[in-house]
DNA sequence: AGCACGCCGACT
DNA sequence: GTCGGCGTGCTC
């Protein structure tokens, strides 16, 4: 009998294929293999072995194996074993992701040789008195404790020419490596320093399990200012071994430089990130790292869950409420739900932190699935701020803003203090509008409004790539009234420079922070302390501190308290909760002022005692009374096509395949936004008490869907545990 | 997803 | 005559 091996590949297809193993070639579960496929040759990943193949299949053999060690790891084999099948998607799409991009292109397993360069120690003033830009050079060098490459070097503004100049001089020397030479003396003292904790972080710390209690879910709620980070550095520096690795999950836009310098101040070089922003070769170098089981502690986003850790510790999933958690596209897992996984698998603890934890984790905590520590004492002297609502009905506004609030504004200016205007427009953009005939350009393509882009003075489609120049007239009446209009916006940042003429307006949205280094310079400004008002969108409600500011505006908060979107109210006080906790942080206390047109709504109220958990349990109830997420389990079939038409089709047939007890549909209905570049989109809600059932009956349907082809053009996809359910 | 094969339109 | 457009079907 010949010796054969399931092959998972890089392709959107819900099957894989079987291949002969040569004679003498030892293969394992999760090792990369080069296969024949068709015409081509690919990297594949081996799934199983001796198994036996379909009928009438002329099996071909693998060419040869890449290494002769599992690339994958078994728990993280494990891992995404259960994903694929939990989220429905190709087991090989899901294997891949947990691949750097390198060795998906079937690219050695090895890091880059480097050339690394390093000062000797010949008297540096055998460098002539004119070579300025030599001697910097050698000088920079020196400050390089483990010496630079020469890509570094070239990235530091020096010249090749400068470089052997030096080295004919015999100044410096190179040395071929792979990673970066020994540790240096300061991370001696990473490793001795250690945070200190208030009695309260202290107490909640007691709580925690620990690595080598086994798997257990911890959700650690810790009011906005409650020193959450210190609590997980303290955490990991005490119990997490030296032999151990650990990971801690962020959202991408908490993965700050002063994040990571703030765990390397305890943890050196032991301290590693993961986020989009690294390029091929840094992924690939870490990613190795981890695989070969250093004892890392790895900060990074979403995806990093997905890495080869071999002796895991420990998982800290900080803000866990954060939508960018869920992928939204392709392989659509939630970072924060495959992390309990992953707890689980390596027998070990993971804890799930956040001043406004999501429904389903506290829902979770509420059943006793996960342990509940809290912590609601704001660290050092800051206060929780107060929180008042303002009614704004019947009342004049000036850029959005109530008489009272300027009041407020202009005393808290007064006192030299800095003010916080929150404007509640997720993902606001400007669109030109005429102000003669109220026109809108519309995209030709999408069901969406054309949006204004000062720097180049054109208008884009943010759901396509379309654009075009903006025009001075109005292209429907012509008249020279024709406008970008910030949704309020630009109102009441004009509103607030008239009325403030000597304090500073700063806006901070996705135009104002585009630049690099934009968004430091603006930190700085305020950081100096001086009275200044800022403006924005959601970008203040997160990460960053302004230990000056004790009064926090919300323009409106009613957005999220009459939508159709289930999760709307939820993401409202959240987002209400962590922007009020930018208030105070320093040692004045902080005011947070709410206007609304609902001040009764029970949940504004609520919102005034400033505790969190109180609104979840009220909107609790109310996910129950609908039955919604986290009492059932929910998964969207999504469809696009050409027409409506095809869409809907395709989704009814979806449905009379869900006619079965307990699953309840609802729709097919056209997405949101129906048409999205020139693709006309809808969906069918799935929902049961029953996770189990629901999730056999989806691999059904998808079976099914995969072996009947669709006409040309209609695609469709399934979301399990949507985000967005518009 | 890629890639090849295949069958129709406007080029030297 | 043939170069190339993208519709269709297959990949162990």
């Amino acid at each position: 009998m010949p010796e054969t091996a399931r092959i998972a590949l890089n392709r959107p297809l819900r099957r894989l294929f079987d291949y002969l193993v040569p004679e003498g070639m030892k293969l394992q579960p999760g090792q990369r293999v080069l296969v024949p496929f068709g015409p081509q040759k690919l990297t594949g990943l081996v799934t199983e072995l001796n198994v036996t193949p379909p009928a009438g299949i002329r099996l071909k053999p693998i060419a040869s194996a890449l290494e002769d060690w599992p690339a994958l790891p078994p728990e993280t084999l494990r891992l995404l074993h259960w994903a694929a099948d939990y989220y429905q998607h190709p087991l090989g799409e899901c294997l891949f992701t947990a691949l750097p991009p390198a060795l998906r292109r079937g690219r050695p397993a090895e890091e880059k040789q480097q050339t690394w360069w390093q000062i000797t120690d010949r008297p540096a003033d055998l460098i002539p008195a004119n070579a300025h830009r030599q001697q910097a050079l050698y000088q920079w060098l020196h400050e390089q404790p483990r010496g630079a490459t020469t890509r570094d070097i070239i990235g530091a503004g020096f010249s090749r020419a400068q470089l052997n100049s030096l080295h004919q001089r015999g100044l410096v020397q190179h040395s071929q490596s792979a990673v970066p030479q020994a540790a240096t003396a300061t991370d001696q003292n990473a490793c001795q320093r250690r945070p200190e904790l208030s009695p309260a972080q202290q107490e909640a710390t007691s709580g925690l399990p620990l690595p080598g209690d086994g798997f257990r879910a911890c959700l650690l709620y810790g009011i906005t200012g409650s020193g959450k980070t210190e609590l997980y550095l303290h955490y990991l520096k005490e119990h997490l071994r030296e032999d151990q690795q650990a990971l801690v999950l962020v959202p991408e836009i908490n993965l700050t430089p002063q994040t990571v310098a703030r765990f390397r101040h305890y943890f050196g070089d032991r301290i590693v990130v993961w986020h989009s922003a690294l390029n091929d070769s840094e992924r690939l170098l870490t990613w190795l790292r981890v695989r070969r089981g250093e004892p890392v502690i790895l900060i990074g986003t979403r995806s990093a869950v997905l890495l080869p850790f071999t002796s895991l510790g420990t998982l800290i999933v900080d803000e866990e409420h954060d939508s960018s958690y869920k992928q939204g596209e392709g392989f659509r897992y939630s970072g924060r739900d495959l992390a309990v996984y992953r707890a689980h698998l390596n027998n070990c603890p993971v804890i799930l932190g956040s001043a406004t934890p999501s429904l389903e984790s506290y829902n979770n905590a509420l059943t006793g699935k996960y342990d509940l520590v809290r912590l609601e004492q704001r660290a050092g002297k800051s206060r929780p701020p107060e929180i008042r609502l303002l009614d704004i009905r019947s009342r004049p506004l000036e850029g959005g803003l109530a008489r009272p609030t300027l009041q407020a504004i202009e005393q808290t200016v007064a006192q030299g203090r800095q003010v916080l205007v929150f404007v509640n427009r997720r993902g606001f953009a400007p669109v030109m509008m005429c102000f003669d005939c109220g026109h809108m350009v519309d995209c030709p393509r999408c069901d969406t409004r054309l949006t204004y882009h000062r720097r180049d003075n054109a208008m884009r489609c943010h759901h396509c790539d379309y654009q075009t120049a903006a025009t001075p007239h109005c292209p429907q009446c012509g008249s020279e009234a024709f406008k970008p209009v910030g949704q309020g916006t630009e109102r009441t940042e004009d509103t607030l420079a008239t009325r403030f003429p000597d304090t500073p307006v700063i806006r901070v949205d996705r135009d104002s922070t585009q630049r690099k280094g934009a968004i430091q310079t603006i930190l700085d400004k305020v950081n100096s302390g001086s009275p200044c008002i800022l403006v924005g969108t959601q970008m203040l409600a997160k990460g960053h501190d302004f230990p000056g500011v004790t009064l926090v505006v919300v323009v409106n908060a009613d957005g999220g308290l009459f939508s159709v979107d289930f999760r709307a109210p939820e993401q409202m006080v959240q987002t209400l909760l962590q922007v009020s906790g930018r208030a105070g942080r320093g040692e004045n206390a902080g005011q947070v002022l709410v206007q609304t047109c609902h001040s009764d709504h029970p949940l504004l109220r609520t919102l005034c005692e400033g505790r969190y958990l109180p609104m979840a349990d009220q909107l609790l109830s109310e996910r129950e009374t609908g039955q919604f997420p986290p009492y059932r389990a929910m998964a969207i079939f999504r469809a696009e096509a050409d027409t409506m038409e095809q869409s809907l089709t395709l989704l009814d047939q979806i449905r009379t395949m869900t006619r079965v007890a307990g699953i309840e549909t609802w729709g097919p209905l056209p997405a949101l936004i129906a048409r999205r570049a020139d693709r006309h989109r809808a969906q069918l809600i799935l929902v049961s008490h029953n996770r189990k059932h629901l999730n056999h009956l989806l691999t059904q349907i998808c079976l099914q869907l995969d072996q009947q082809k669709q006409p040309t053009g209609v695609k469709w996809m399934i979301d399990v545990d949507p985000q967005e359910t518009g």
